[in-house]
RNA sequence: GCCGCGGUGGCGAAAUGGUAUACGCGCAGGACUUAAAAUCCUGUGGUAAUUAAAUACCGUGAGAGUUCGAGUCUCUCCCGCGGCACCA
């Protein structure tokens, strides 16, 4: 029995503790009328295939620590779970296993939550949402209704990507290096008529405000370079012979004397155009249709397998350029693209590597105009020669000797002047794609009449009174390539009347996007049980003005107060949510000019943000990869956290992969080391169950030593946690552990708690352990803290009743749980030093280490002139540094005050 | 190609420009045990040398620089990982 006790057995505790938790809602705050809102968010997972891996774990792990951490601070934290389980990957994955999305969402939901649960994170489980729930898509569509009342949802034709094999459209990140990401065959382009979002019209504020944020820098790198704006000049060029203007965009104007060509795209008007002439020769507008038609239907994966080898039609025009008259030969080329700045571009051979190799296949002069910081002004004739970097312009007539910078700028001004050119900004951003032909999403909610249509106008939105949509039940749901979606099948849903009309009209049958579900998923937590389709059937009038979020609890909670989340999926995920949150902020669904003092968590935001965003903060966790691959079930790399939380309990993997390394960097899950862990672990809990019998009750005074190394322990600790820096914040409550237990110290007095012989531990040196432990590992913590709870009646200090206070739960039994407790606080008279350690070094190199009581410095402070100089006496009578010294000069003292002593000798 | 992040013992990794390798894993030796497991103790970058200790030199991917002093700052490379990529 005395055995049995002192080995941690998680599985005695582990679910008990999660059960009771849940049932006493500690982890529940009060949403209404919480007085220090914390929300923290973690991306929420896409249920897939495997199950939730270490890679899951280790993510939803470090953002629970700190979640418990600013809860013991006193915050009342909300963080929220559930899953994205909407769309394509989900769709994908029930299409692989041959059941269908509905029912293997149920499968998953189950599996996800069970798995969740049994890591021990702090959720609110009340506030859990699954975008697939009607519940939640009807607001999902009430987005994109609201973005055409807007005009921010349009309708376009454009190429999307197509597998031919699996007969679908495949989004964007489906494309791995051109081939389909299941399949492997090599996907091709298909236009084809597609809702879009316009996000472009945002991509000024988007990239505006990135600056302001306080997110992970490599974040907003992404971000910007994604939005990818360009300021440049659209210059017009005659085409001799035809009324026709070709318009260039182009950054580098400052190079147009050394332009020799010009290029438009297949997809360029100028190719309609030239066909419809009559005076084309039959014989070319063949070859140029044939291009043409072939450079369209070329895939992606084509055009990287064929290299950089460029290809062209010449059409027979010529464009002048009017600084100098010189005549431009006009080429159709595939390697200008049609949605990039004007899809024509003006070719300067000399100075970009694309327009050199595009002139030495074509046989086209080269013209240098600019001489770079090699000198070099020969004529260019190999592709290293070619000149893109800075450099100063020659053979440029008015723009000679300039810098390259500001000769762009004279350019511009001079092409602005003459009229032959218009300053542009363009962006890399496009407007999003949002239809899916597919079944597995929320059902775009429009619908067309064509009646209305002759009129002028033929989509109309679903009233927002009759979201959803419901996606119907379908048994004949897998993608079938035709273009349209699965839904397109049934007539019973697409046949529908028109708003607007009244008459016979018909539903859109593409699904949404799975990036929108994501898009807006934090408004929805925190108001999980606001307006839902249930509260609508009991109260049908008040639908027109209802928004998908309480008013008042979504000024309580938001912006989220810190973000965490992989790095993978930022730039798209953070981007669409920016947009979404910008829209609403603008359509004035927001009211946050109440709250204009506290901001939330511990770091204010510089106030010119205001509320335009919905992250201030964003952290980017590590990711953890296998066998150094990421994980994936075709790799055959899934490592599963269950078995592992059988062995050794939720606590210990926690912990473990907390302890890899640094919570930003990720790394490789390898498995040995994890049974040191729970050794680790194990040590701590036989040290608390050893101190629930002390040999003497009276041995419960204070150690100097002890303490002074505990509140170190508590600063430091407080110090990583504020970082999320996990891993040496686990080291240094280890050499905590190892100070607590050390034998070797000699006893000072007879008494002693349990077996840690020869120190006089007391209780709260125990509590402050299992306090400073608790994120990590919240079962045993929580276990211990009940067990001590009770054999010691310790009271509550006046500062923890005061904080109790706020706190808004409900109490475990007749304690509190450990949770709740507050953060503990450190003492800082206890770090004052009585010595200060030295450190001699002779030319840099450390020859001593000194240790001089503080006491025999006399009181002055480290810096002055006095405490140098008996420094330098006292160094200097160590045998070593006078070993060093000797028949050698000094020729220099280096005094750092309170640390280091450095002779410079020759 | 461009952008970003890394490169430190056998391994995961620490280190406000100031004692490099904390903490942990692994390994080796020891204690306890009839034995094993568990636990505890000791050692553990390299080279040289020694009965032992003290010690000296070398050492953070390579090379240069700044500095009294560089894992840390600057420059030039090499290697690995992630993202973007014919973006004009």
């Amino acid at each position: 029995m005395q055995v049995d006790e002192k080995k941690l057995n998680p599985q005695d505790f582990e679910s008990k503790w999660q059960k009771i938790w849940e049932e006493r809602r500690i982890y529940q705050p009060d949403l209404s009328n919480a007085k220090k809102p914390y929300y923290n968010l973690m991306m929420f997972p896409y249920p897939s295939a495997e199950g939730l891996h270490v890679g899951n774990m280790y993510a939803f792990t470090g953002v629970d620590i700190h979640g418990r951490f600013k809860r013991m601070q006193g915050y009342d934290v909300f963080e929220p779970i559930g899953l994205d389980g909407f769309g394509i990957h989900s769709e994908n994955y029930a299409i692989k296993i041959g059941k269908h999305p509905k029912e293997q969402a149920k499968i998953s939901e189950k599996n996800f939550y069970r798995q969740l649960k049994a890591i021990g994170n702090g959720f609110a489980w009340e506030n859990r949402l699954e975008t697939y729930d009607p519940d939640y898509y009807r607001w999902t569509q009430w987005i994109f209704v609201r973005m055409f009342k807007a005009g921010l949802a349009y309708r376009k034709k454009s190429p999307v990507n197509f597998c031919p094999s699996c007969k679908t459209v495949l989004s964007d990140e489906q494309v791995i290096d051109g081939a389909c990401e299941r399949c492997k065959s090599v996907v091709e382009k298909r236009d084809m008529e597609q809702w879009y979002f316009r996000i472009t019209k945002y991509a000024d504020k988007l990239l505006k405000n990135i600056k302001k944020l306080e997110w992970t820098n490599k974040v907003k790198i992404g971000q910007r370079n994604w939005i990818g704006k360009k300021t440049g000049i659209n210059i017009r060029y005659q085409v001799s012979g035809v009324r026709y203007q070709i318009e260039c965009f182009t950054t580098r104007p400052d190079t147009n004397f050394g332009a020799t060509f010009v290029v438009v795209g297949p997809e360029n008007p100028f190719v309609s155009y030239l066909l419809s002439l009559p005076k084309l020769p039959e014989s070319l507008k063949q070859l140029i249709s044939a291009y043409v038609a072939k450079a369209k239907k070329t895939s992606e994966a084509d055009r990287i397998t064929a290299g950089h080898k460029k290809t062209g039609v010449f059409t027979g025009f010529y464009a002048v350029n009017q600084l100098n008259g010189y005549k431009m030969p006009i080429y159709i080329s595939d390697f200008v693209l049609g949605n990039v700045g004007t899809g024509a571009v003006v070719g300067v051979p000399g100075h970009d590597l694309r327009d050199f190799e595009f002139a030495k296949e074509f046989d086209i002069p080269i013209i240098r105009v600019v001489v770079g910081k090699d000198g070099d002004k020969s004529p260019i004739t190999r592709p290293e020669q070619v000149q893109e970097e800075e450099g100063t312009m020659i053979n440029s007539e008015f723009l000679n000797g300039l810098d390259i910078h500001l000769a762009t700028v004279k350019m511009m001004d001079h092409l602005a002047e003459k009229g032959w050119g218009k300053r542009v900004v363009e962006y890399k951003l496009r407007d999003w794609c949002i239809s899916r032909q597919r079944y597995w999403g929320a059902p775009i909610p429009m619908i067309f009449c064509s009646t209305c249509a002759e009129k002028g106008v033929g989509w109309f939105p679903v009233p927002e009174d009759q979201l959803p949509v419901q996606l119907p039940d379908l048994d004949d749901w897998k993608p079938e390539g035709t273009g349209k979606g699965p839904l397109a099948k049934i007539e019973s849903f697409v046949k529908t009347k028109c708003p607007q009309c009244g008459g016979k009209a018909v539903r859109e049958t593409d699904v949404c996007d799975t990036f929108l579900d994501s898009s807006w998923y934090f408004l929805r937590y925190p108001s999980v049980k606001t307006n839902t389709i249930q509260d609508r059937k009991a109260n049908p009038i008040l639908d027109r003005k209802q928004l998908p979020w309480d008013p008042q609890i979504t000024r309580k909670w938001l912006p989220v107060t810190q973000y965490i989340g992989g790095a993978e999926h930022t730039v798209l995920h953070l981007l669409y949510s920016r947009f979404i949150w910008m829209c609403f902020y603008d359509w004035g669904l927001f009211d946050f000019s109440a709250k204009s003092k506290h901001l939330g968590g511990p770091a204010t935001m510089p106030r010119a943000l205001g509320w335009e965003e919905p992250f201030r903060r964003f952290y980017a966790h590590g990711l953890i990869i296998a066998e150094g691959a990421k994980m994936s079930k075709s790799r055959g790399n899934v490592v599963i956290p269950d078995e592992y939380i059988r062995k050794y309990g939720a606590d210990t993997l926690r912990t473990y992969l907390m302890f890899l390394g640094p919570f930003d960097m990720g790394g490789d899950f390898k498995d040995t080391g994890i049974a040191g862990m729970y050794r680790f672990l194990s040590r701590v809990w036989r040290l608390v169950i050893d101190s629930l019998s002390p040999r003497s009750p009276k041995s419960l005074k204070e150690n100097d030593k002890l303490e002074k190394i505990m509140h170190h322990t508590i600063k430091v600790v407080t110090e990583d946690l504020e970082k999320l820096r996990y891993n040496t914040a686990i080291a240094h409550i280890m050499e905590y552990v190892n100070q607590i237990t050390d034998n070797r110290e000699p006893s000072f007095a007879p008494t002693c708690v349990g077996a840690t012989a020869g120190k006089q531990i007391t209780i709260n040196n125990i509590r402050t352990l299992l306090l400073l432990l608790a994120p990590f590992a919240p079962h045993m913590t929580e276990e211990l803290w009940q067990k001590l709870s009770s054999k010691y009646q310790v009271e509550s200090s006046k500062d923890e009743k005061l904080n109790n206070k706020h706190a808004t739960y409900y109490l475990l039994h007749t304690t509190e749980s450990i949770h709740l407790h507050p953060w503990p606080k450190y003492d800082p008279k206890y770090l004052v030093e009585d010595e200060v350690t030295i450190v001699v070094q002779i030319n840099g190199k450390t020859r001593e280490v000194i240790k001089i009581a503080l006491k025999h410095l006399g009181g002055s402070r480290m810096d002055s002139p006095e405490v140098e100089e008996s420094v330098v006496t006292i160094a200097k009578n160590s045998e070593k540094v006078k070993k060093h010294l000797e028949g050698k000069t000094v020729r220099k003292v280096i005094f750092v005050p309170g640390k280091l002593i450095n002779f410079v000798v020759i």
